[in-house]
Parts: C-alpha cells; structure tokens; sequence
DNA sequence: TCAATCCGTATC
DNA sequence: ATACGGATTGAC
C-alpha cells in the first residue's frame, strides 16, 4: 500500500472479483479503496480467508497482470524495512521501478510468446463470470507482514545473527550445506562444465580460495566472500566469471557497482564472457521507458544476471543464487532516500534470506567487511603474498624527504623530488603517469589577499591551502604547516581563500613538463581510458581512468587533505582512494611505480606500501570496536525539532543496553541525537524507533522526525 | 431521552 | 484524508 505512515505499515485484506480472479496474481499493481480514497499498492499473496474481523472491500482493480514484484523481493524489502527502521512502502518505491504502460505492452508477456498478440486486457476482459462474493477469495495488498509473520522477525534476525553467530553460517557457507542447485549444475552445466573447469575458474586461480569459491557458486552452495583483488586485477572480468559460474548452475546474479563507468566495464565483461543476451545493465541514467524495459527483462526471467547502480539490487533474477558488490565503501552505495539503506546491507540480507552466495569485493576492505570475515560470516579471497610481490607496483613515501628542499629540480617541477623522478622516468619509458588530486573545492587553496599570487609553500613549492576553521594554511603537497607565511611577491600576510584543483595542477604540471600531453579527467569531464603513451592525467579520486597496459607511475598528492577530515571513515576513505588508483599501475617488474606524498609511518600509508587492505581494516575495526562506532556496534540518529525529537525518544520502548547521546545542534534550527546499541540490540532498536514514529503518526504530531540507522554522516 | 456535536482512532 | 464509534453536551 502506497501510504508512508509508520503506523499503517503492515498488509491489508481485500476480496478480489471473479472478474480480477485471473490478473491478481502475488506481484502485480493494484488499485484499492483505503480509507475513502484509491491508493496503489502491490498484492502480495492471495490467501483464502481473513483473520480480519470488519468488512473487507474488494480490490478496485488490476493495474496490470505484471508480476513486479518479485516474492524473494519483497520479502527483502520488509526486512529492509525493518532492519532501518522505515517503512516497507518507502522501500518498494526504491526496489520496483515505476510503470511504464507503453513498453508493457510493446514486449511480450511470459508466457504469452504463442498467444496471438492481442493486448492482455483483451484476454482477460473474457473472463466475466458472475462475482463470487461471498466466497471470500481474498487477497492481501500492501505492506508486507503477510509475506509473513514470523519470517519478517525471523528473517532480520538471521542477518543479526547470522553476522554476530559467524561461525555457524560461515561452517555452513563453506560446507556442503546448499545442495540444492546441485541438480540443476549437473543438468545444465554437465560433463561441458567439468571438462572446461580449469578454463572456467578464469583469472580466479590467482586467489588462494579463488577456484574454491567459484566452484561453490556453480554447485549452488551459499558461499560467501570477501576478496581482496590484486592490483591490476582486471576485476570487470572476475566478476563475470563469477557471474557466468552460477548461471552455468542455473542460477540468477546481481552485481552491484558504484558508478556509470564502473557498469560499464562490467557491463561489456558480461557480454564478453557470458554472451550477448544474456544479461541487462540497469542504470539510474536510463529514461523511465528503458529502464522499465530492462526491468521487465529480469522480471520476465528473460535474462539472469543483472548489473548496475545501486537501484539494481533489488533486481529480480530467477532463483537468485549470487550476489556481489564491487568497491563497498564508495559512498554512492549508500541510498539518500529513506530509509536509507546501504547496498552492501541490503545485498547481504538478501543472501541471508535467498541462502544464496554473495561476494564483497573491492581492491580496499571496509570495516564492514572486515567483520563479516571476523565473524565468520564470510570467507577471505586473496591472493598469496608471492603473487601480490609479482603484480604490485613499487610503492615508495616521500614524507620526510630529505632532498626536497635542496633539489632544484623537485622546485621547479613543484613536486617532491621522488614524485617528480618517477613520473619523468615513466614518461621517458613512453608510459602515461597518473596524477590523483582530492577535488576541487575540497580543502580551498589561498592566494595572497592583496596581490592575488597563489600562496605557495617555503619547503616544496606546493599550493597552500587552509583546513576548515584554522588560520595556519597547510601545504597540500606535502603537510606542512607555514605558520609565518608572507607573500614573496609584495609582502602582505593576509590570505583570502582561492580555488586550485585538477585544472590548475594539470597546468603547473604541464610547465614542469614540457612537451608531454596533460589531461584531466574529473566532475565534469570524466576519461574512461587512455592509450599506452607517454601522458600526464590529472584526475580526481573516482574518476581515474584506465591506462592500456597499465600506468608507468602513479603519484598520490595532496594526501594531508584528505587524511585530516574529522570524518569517523577519513582514513578508511583515503586508504579506499589510494588503492584504487594505485591499482591502476603497472606492476613492479614492468616498471611501475606508485609515490604517495605522505609520511611512511602513517598507519594507511604503511598499508598502502605493504598493500594489505586486510591489516588496515583488522586495525580500523579494531579501533571502532574500542569506540564503539559503527560497524562494531549498532547507530541510529533522530533528527528534528527539539521537542518532537524528545516526543518520540519518551514513546519509545528501547531495549536495554541503548546509549542515548546528544542532542547536537543539526540544520534549520533542528537537534539531533543519536542511539547506540550493541550488534546484538539492533533489530530490537530499529523496531522501538519504528513503532514509537508509529505511534506519533497516528496521534498526526505535527512536526517530522528523521530516523536514520546507520546514518552516513556520523560526527 | 434523544439528537447534534466533538474527539479520537482506524483505515481491509 | 475520511468515516466511524463512543463520549459529551444541550434541548425538550
């Protein structure tokens, strides 16, 4: 039922016409009379009596016969729902895209391939019996306890549960426990499959429980995985392969990536190994007609593996039997509407309830990741350290660099000298150099206040830029604080605010290296790929582009900026950052370097020089278990005015155990608090929170209140 | 004693 | 939003 009020969120009965019999089938559109008016809503089950004592109205009508609602879906999306606290109607607007009646229409029906075309109202308008009223041939609309009651605890549980339990689920996840697709691999996938197993593994045999894992996922085992990939790792095609392995066991896959040119890469990988036709790529980008489109075609069973953007997880796939995420922690994962739920969450709950395999892949390890290893929820994929010495680039700190100062060279290049040794000896090997710079307007650079000259560093040259509130402005090449700093060319001392970001640095560069092509690649202009030569790209974190053949060298600047945010994830974000470009570099033995413009004894630069994501996230989630930060323990925030945030804090029943901090100040005027619980209160606070925003719309307070579980932006 | 009105609550 | 039931109030 499409109405938000958390206290009508649950399903409603309704008697269904002889008329509709046929149409009203789990899944569909419809139209119901609730409370004097027509609100649309999904049937979800038909049911042959009503524990509903009043009268029951009858379904006004069938919007469409579409099945769009997937039974595995909206079972999903309740525990969603419950999980963040929201409502099951504000989900299923995330999870089912709109209708679009003409391209319902254009395509053919399941099922209907043979019938002659006729529109399905037609056929249906034949069936016109008297109405069988009395029978009581109900049906269920709506919100969806129905799908029902116990499984909606239950089901939320087993995530809790299964995440906190570890050890139970990652016994089963490993063993033999998912026997069930065993059947349909030996049908379809058959001696073929044995025979080219060695070929089929792909690149996966570079990964200690590569070959494992994927064997696990064409026998339909619930395998679950968090990898580490290598650098260089042409990840599009693992995951394809990972992809083409369950639908070789005749099952459905979603992939989960992050942005339009990651889909891309994944997206043309899926029609490599799997062949055309064989998948869809749904992204947010797409007209409301294609993406409808491309729904129906999962929908409709016609395609079993879909790809795509956030939205795409919820895609319905036949008998789901992978999910995968690639680079978790980049923050388009997480949804901006309410309730806010996270894809990695969702992904991982949806394998929970489908009991199906799941892979958390990226070259950095989340927090979240990293508990679901510790937990034993999931199991590690990496590679052997002798591997990783063979692909890694040579990663070297420039800190402290001693020579900085004295090295004419490194001045006039406006680079430490090591920076500016590698990326010239790249250059000279004809390989292109990847310049990543924090955004613009990240961490504003200054100019002197009077004569406008850009203020630059005493040490290395670099743009000097001011952090938040503070008066000292900061190098943002190298870190250093110039405390006394006077503009050498007219000798003010003030500074004003200037912007410096890709652009400018791309021309600084281009000065200091004359004669080599300069590109930039950032908000507005993103680069997709650039060709084996020597070139300077200037890119911003995210939109790095692909270098033929990898890129010679890779420097790291402007790393103090981001590594000083007082943000909870800062130094996981960076981490995130620096791996993913420096992915992109050749490896060593083919030259490749990597110069991050940090100090060597930083926690994240010693794991981006070692290039263990893993220890890095053991140690972040090591420190949040301390802290008691998420993901180590359970947050929710309330926001809103005062007196409707302590309005619903005193309706709430919370369970034992629940820290209540706050309030802090928050915009327009609002405060907002925020809730602490272990893993294990969770659901528990999720649904003290829901019921008492329950309790406050059916009294119709007045004034709103957020409730957000794991709210993106803490502290 | 009954109807008009108000208030709170449920909405199949 | 709107409809309904129960309580409340005011007129006969």
């Amino acid at each position: 039922m499409d109405v938000a009020l958390p206290h009508l969120d649950r399903p409603f009965d309704y008697l269904v016409s002889a008329t509709d019999d046929e149409a009203a089938q789990p899944g569909v559109r419809v139209k119901v009379r609730f409370a004097g008016q027509l609100v649309s809503g999904f049937l979800l089950e038909r049911v042959e009596s009503s524990e509903h004592g009043g009268k029951l109205a009858y379904l006004e009508k069938v919007v469409s016969p579409e099945q769009v609602l997937d039974p595995e879906v909206a079972r999903l999306a309740r525990a969603v729902a419950d999980r963040y606290a929201g409502n099951l109607s504000d989900v299923l607007r995330l999870a089912v895209p709109p209708r679009h009646a003409r391209v319902e229409s254009q395509t053919v029906a399941p099922g209907r391939e043979d019938a002659e075309a006729g529109p399905e109202e037609g056929v249906r308008a034949g069936v016109d019996a008297g109405i069988r009223a009395g029978s009581g041939d109900g049906v269920r609309v709506g919100s969806g306890d129905g799908i029902q009651a116990g499984s909606g605890d239950g089901v939320q549980a087993g995530v809790e549960e299964g995440v906190q339990a570890g050890p139970e689920a990652g016994v089963r996840g490993g063993s033999e426990a998912g026997v069930r697709g065993g059947s349909e691999a030996g049908v379809r996938g058959g001696a073929e499959a044995g025979v080219r197993g060695g070929a089929e593994v792909g690149g996966w045999d570079s990964y200690e429980a590569g070959t494992a894992f994927l064997r696990a996922i064409e026998e339909g085992r619930p395998a679950r995985g968090v990898w580490s990939a290598l650098p260089g790792e042409e990840w599009p095609r693992r995951i394809a392969e990972a992809a083409a392995a369950a639908v070789r066991g005749g099952r459905g896959v979603v992939v989960v990536v992050a942005d339009a040119r990651d889909l891309g890469r994944v997206d043309r990988a899926l029609g490599e190994v799997l062949g055309e036709g064989r998948h869809v790529a749904l992204n947010a980008a797409l007209g409301p007609a294609e993406r409808y489109r491309r729904f129906l075609a999962a929908s409709r069973h016609r395609v079993p593996v879909v790809v795509g953007t956030r939205a795409a997880m919820w895609a319905p796939v036949p008998k789901v039997g992978l999910v995968m995420i690639w680079d978790d922690g980049d923050d388009l994962h997480a949804e901006p509407r309410s309730p806010y739920p996270h894809a990695r969450d969702v992904l991982l709950t949806r394998a929970q309830l489908a009991d199906c395999a799941a892979l958390v892949g990226g070259f950095a390890r989340t927090g979240e990741a990293q508990l679901l290893l510790e937990t034993g929820w999931a199991r590690e994929i990496v590679a052997a350290r002798v591997t990783l010495r063979r692909r890694a680039p040579a990663i070297a700190p420039t800190g402290d660099d001693p020579q900085l100062a004295r090295d004419p060279g490194a001045v006039s290049a406006r680079l430490p000298s090591l920076a500016w040794q590698a990326a010239r000896q790249a250059l000279q090997a004809g390989a292109p150099v990847l310049v990543q710079v924090p955004r613009r307007g990240y961490l504003p650079s200054v100019a002197c206040a009077e004569c406008r000259t850009p203020a630059r560093c005493p040490h290395c040259s670099g743009p000097l830029g001011l952090q938040g509130a503070r008066d000292v402005p900061i190098c943002h090449w190298c870190g250093r604080a110039s405390a006394a700093y006077t503009c050498p060319a007219c000798g003010e001392r003030r500074l004003r605010a200037s912007v410096t970001g890709a652009k400018r640095t791309a021309e600084e560069l281009g000065r200091a290296f004359a004669g080599v092509p300069v590109r930039t690649s950032g908000r507005d202009e993103i680069l997709d790929t650039v060709p084996a030569e020597a070139a300077l790209v200037v890119a911003t974190p995210g939109a790095e582009p692909v270098a033929e053949g990898g890129f010679g060298a890779v420097l790291l600047l402007d790393t103090w900026a981001l590594l000083s945010r007082a943000d909870l994830r800062a130094a996981e974000e960076t981490m995130r950052r620096w791996l993913n470009a420096a992915a992109l570099a050749r490896s060593a033995p083919d030259g490749g370097r990597v110069i991050v413009v940090a100090d060597g004894g930083l926690a994240p630069v010693q794991a981006l020089l070692r290039w263990d994501p893993g220890w890095f996230a053991a140690r972040e989630l090591a420190e949040r278990r301390e802290l008691g930060f998420p993901p180590a323990a359970r947050m929710a925030s309330v926001t809103g005015q005062a007196a409707a945030v302590a309005e619903l804090l005193s309706l709430a029943r919370l369970p034992d155990g629940v820290e209540v901090l706050g309030p802090v100040p928050a915009a327009d005027e609002q405060e907002r608090m925020l809730l602490r619980v272990s893993r294990s209160g969770a659901h528990a606070l999720a649904k003290a929170l829901h019921e008492a925003a329950g309790v406050r719309s059916a009294r119709k307070a007045p004034l709103t209140v957020r409730v957000q579980v794991d709210p993106a932006d803490l502290f």
